[in-house]
DNA sequence: ATTAATTTTTAGGTTAGTCTAAAAATAAAA
DNA sequence: TTTTATTTTTAGACTAACCTAAAAATTAAT
């Protein structure tokens, strides 16, 4: 078995979590587009994953990850993530900062590592986001969540993840002191705009629709 | 400024070890044998790494790091020791397992990282070998320090460091219960093959010449 | 069902980092 | 001080990972 680059892995994430989203092959134009590299070299690529085993490729028709190619892209997520609780929780970095370290972090190959810090970290389930850890296994734990956006009035729900990671989301959220964890109730509901008037904790205050589209949030009814 | 590579680090690395050790320029021979690269590709580097202002390299002459080639060196090696002390301390690694891992890890580029470790850590001195740790200006702390072969009869001193780092050796200290700490007296010198008949804690062992010659101590008369 | 637009692939080129083999320079030995 | 040995450099080639421009295939639109 050869060794798999780093350039390799990046292009195992972006096929991953185009065809996870979109929920089926994805394009080379996808995958351009997503990893900021020309269209023709990504063709390239997908000839060499294809060789090694990582990807199903047939011209023209997009690309899968083969069990293979699964199995290590999930491997990626973990150690993404768990070094993301490692540098938020033990090295107290804000949740907005660790994502380029983690990219950088996620390359370092050695499952020792990976599992005694795994265990250091008291096994997490998720990530400062919010996002799914997966085990050594590489299976996700799911959680029932929904949008803000779809709560109804006057109910209220804690804060469990971000769908959107833009640092600007992340640093607006630190500012209205709102993170995993935040509880919050919905007062009103306007119409026109479809912003929210919420009470978080214990403070009023308005958030736009795309705040509310982006928060993942969970109910006590189960 | 140019970014510098991973594979221009592991140089960096290679001339800063050779060119300390010897005391002065490191040749492309010794940087050849130090890397397992061919001489040739050697010499193209060293053009690389001069135009960049890394090194000096004069044809023949060997090569000697720049004051900002120094400075990135001591990086990297205190990046490499807060890691290996990370390793030890908090995931409970071997003392001869860490240094693999730790040279993956020492490339990750972030000073803020570096920096928030280091505190983390309560500010390091030294690695799990024994070895200085440069603070983030760079400075190494010294300290007095004799190898075990050079202690008089009679005389007690407590381990501070290795010089030879092979994990067979490592190894060996683990299992004879010998690391940093171990207070260790001489009992009897043979002079026939530079034996050394020891007192560890509470047990007495014999230790060879070898062994004498690559364990550093430090006693109490400074 | 052609034509037009878009996507994907091929062709050919570049750079970093490696190699081997041969040439040139330096150092050591006779 | 010549000859011999060693070290270093040059020359020429290769692979991985990128690029642009053009060709081919697919998809969308008239």
């Amino acid at each position: 078995m050869k060794k798999i680059s780093q350039t390799e892995e990046n292009y195992l994430k972006a096929i991953f979590s185009v065809s996870e989203s979109k929920g089926k092959a994805a394009s080379t134009n996808e995958i351009s587009k997503e990893i900021q590299i020309s269209a023709a070299s990504v063709t390239d690529m997908f000839k060499r994953l294809s060789e090694k085993g990582l990807i199903d490729y047939k011209k023209h028709k997009g690309v899968k990850l083969t069990e293979k190619g699964n199995q290590h892209a999930t491997k990626l997520v973990r150690k993404h993530r768990l070094w993301e609780v490692f540098l938020v929780e033990k090295l107290n970095f804000d949740w907005g900062e660790v994502h380029d370290i983690a990219e950088e972090l996620e390359h370092i190959n050695s499952d020792e590592l990976i599992n005694r810090l795994d265990k250091y970290l008291d096994y997490p389930k998720f990530d400062p986001h919010g996002d799914p850890i997966p085990d050594a296994d590489g299976i996700f734990e799911i959680r029932s969540q929904i949008l803000l956006s779809e709560l109804d009035l006057e109910k209220t729900g804690i804060v469990v993840g971000v769908q959107e990671h833009a640092p600007a989301f992340l640093e607006y959220l630190d500012r209205m002191k709102l993170g995993l964890g935040s509880s919050i109730t919905i007062l009103e509901k306007f119409d026109f705009d479809q912003s929210l008037r919420v009470k978080i904790e214990k403070k009023e205050l308005t958030l736009t629709a795309k705040v509310a589209q982006n928060l993942f949030i969970q109910t006590k009814e189960k």
